[in-house]
DNA sequence: CTTAGATATTTTATGTTTGAAATAATTCAA
DNA sequence: TTGAATTATTTCAAACATAAAATATCTAAG
């Protein structure tokens, strides 16, 4: 074996232990801080991390969300969105409409009390991810969300 | 308000906004490298990613872990352990032994078949997360990481 | 020794999640 | 127009996951 590819085995040596090491990081943290606040909004708000996530996104849709949008954006299975769904409307929060001139798709929207819960959610929620965050500071927060943001671009309707 | 309390203000929106974004990203991140390596797993070895997060959570321990630990360690609830371990069990991967003086613990740890199956998943695992990560150089990799280690000395024990 | 409290695990009920199959509706080429 | 692909969603079975309650064991104060 030659020295450059001495050199080049344990170059990819270092690259695998680096790698490895900052996906187990990077899904150690994600984790714990999901534990944490699904803990809280169930504490608080007697609601589980899922229903909230759902909310979430159509928060942001006043018009509406397709079925497919929500499971693509959530990134889990359509019958897993089926289920939140029903789980949701049952509990009035959320509404299903037949619009379009597409009987397949529904469109699925917050209802005012799904909204207006959800407000309430929402502002704890920024509250503790700040608190949870706080080791960042905004400029680290911002370059860190940036160097991840290639996550987005890459995998981005990759869904299933 | 003054000059500084708007400033303040300023400021305090702007931490909420970016620290906001830095745990959407890293969510996203997580979860779409999450969902491929489940993928992978399923599609080449046919097994699921809990699975494979308790084999790899063994594999390091030979002398093998309680329960609890295992428990403490991949953040899940003890109830969950037990269903995982129980199925692995089934499947000739996992063993639990009754040593030690106190009747109410059971140390798990892998069969040779476990051990086996483990270090083949674990070759291409590294592989893909390589792969996966490979936006990162090993450089920027070792530095990501040393970032979000605060996350484990913060949060390591408060597990569920 | 007895027993109150602590510790480790399992059980239970409920909810989430997946992947595959089924159902339903749309589209478009022949 | 027909009907074969495609698309959108739901259903289904099995596994995963949680929190709370139950069980079993251990420990140590009295």
């Amino acid at each position: 074996m030659t020295a450059s590819q001495e050199m080049l085995k344990a170059n990819n040596a270092t690259d695998d232990k680096s790698r490895v090491r900052l996906w187990l990081r990077l899904l150690r943290a994600s984790r714990a801080i999901e534990s944490e606040l699904r803990e809280r909004l169930r504490t608080t708000y007697n609601v589980t991390l899922p229903r909230f996530d759902v909310m979430a996104a159509l928060y942001r849709e006043p018009e509406g969300m397709l079925m497919s949008q929500l499971s693509k954006y959530l990134m889990v299975s359509n019958g897993n969105v089926t289920g939140l769904i029903d789980r949701l409307t049952t509990d009035g929060l959320v509404q299903r409409t037949l619009r379009d001139g597409d009987r397949r798709t529904s469109v699925v929207l917050l209802t005012k009390a799904g909204r207006e819960n959800f407000e309430q959610m929402a502002a704890s929620h920024r509250e503790w991810i700040n608190e949870l965050l706080s080791h960042f500071s905004p400029e680290e927060a911002e370059t860190l969300a940036e160097t991840l943001k290639v996550f987005a671009s890459d995998w981005e309707g990759e869904a299933r």
